[in-house]
DNA sequence: AATCGTTTCAACCGCCCTTGG
DNA sequence: GCCAAGGGCGGTTGAAACGAT
């Protein structure tokens, strides 16, 4: 059987109409399928990234507000790189959008003030920095509710502290230097940071965390 | 006006998880 | 329990747009 030749780069005005009448037509889901009866000559994964950051209908486009990017600041000092979850209190805005914006804007000023902060005092620590981070820019973060149970923590048959959990969980689930502090506070909210390095992990129940999330939507 | 460097963001890549057989 | 396929996610790339000289 011949290999279909699977385009690649920017989506055209026509191929977008393409999709979207596919999609309004039969439903989204199944993008494989998508990709081979609409007559697009793209990937099913291509697909169902144009359908769900541009042509999605609610999708909001354009800058950021004050507020959205005050939100966005907050969430990720709680919740690291999950941009989706992120994404999912900002109405009409995408992980992608959000990921790049916190990369392009939001990192480097965050970067720039903690080098500001460095060349000030040379002898604190990068923690301590953090913390005090922390306390600068996001002054009003909910506490987790009171219900939300312990983190559960997978070590084989060993348990760790949720901090050493914390500590020794693979590169992309930590954030920075110097932010672990922030993430690994007696917080016992519900995240998870599977550690497929270590043997350590921390499991937590996103669900759990939706009733304390709400009180971060955008609205 | 032309060139070059920088920034932005859409799209791709690869890994992981879930689901169905 | 095993495997394959589909889908979701975060990291990265590269083309286009923009700004500086």
């Amino acid at each position: 059987m011949k290999a279909r030749k699977i385009k690649k780069g920017l989506w055209k005005p026509e191929e977008d109409m393409i999709l979207k009448q596919y999609v309004e037509t039969h439903g989204e889901g199944n993008w494989a399928v998508v990709s081979q009866r609409s007559g697009l000559k793209r990937g099913g994964k291509s697909c169902r990234l144009r359908w769900k950051n541009y042509l999605r209908p609610n999708i909001k486009r354009g800058g950021m507000s004050p507020e959205e990017e005050d939100l966005i600041i907050r969430m990720h000092k709680l919740l690291g790189n999950r941009w989706s979850l992120i994404a999912g209190r900002l109405p009409g805005r995408t992980d992608n959008e959000v990921k790049n914006y916190w990369n392009t804007h939001l990192n480097k000023r965050h970067l720039s003030r903690k080098r500001n902060s460095i060349a000030s005092n040379g002898r604190r620590k990068d923690e301590n920095i953090c913390a005090t981070l922390a306390t600068e820019t996001a002054p009003e973060v909910p506490a987790p509710p009171p219900m939300t149970p312990p983190p559960v923590i997978h070590n084989g048959s060993n348990d760790l502290d949720a901090k050493e959990a914390m500590m020794t969980g693979r590169k992309e689930d930590r954030l920075e230097d110097g932010e672990r502090f922030v993430y690994g506070c007696d917080m016992g909210s519900p995240l998870s940071m599977p550690t497929s390095n270590y043997s350590a992990s921390v499991v937590f129940d996103d669900e759990l965390l939706v009733p304390w999330l709400d009180s971060f939507v955008f609205v």
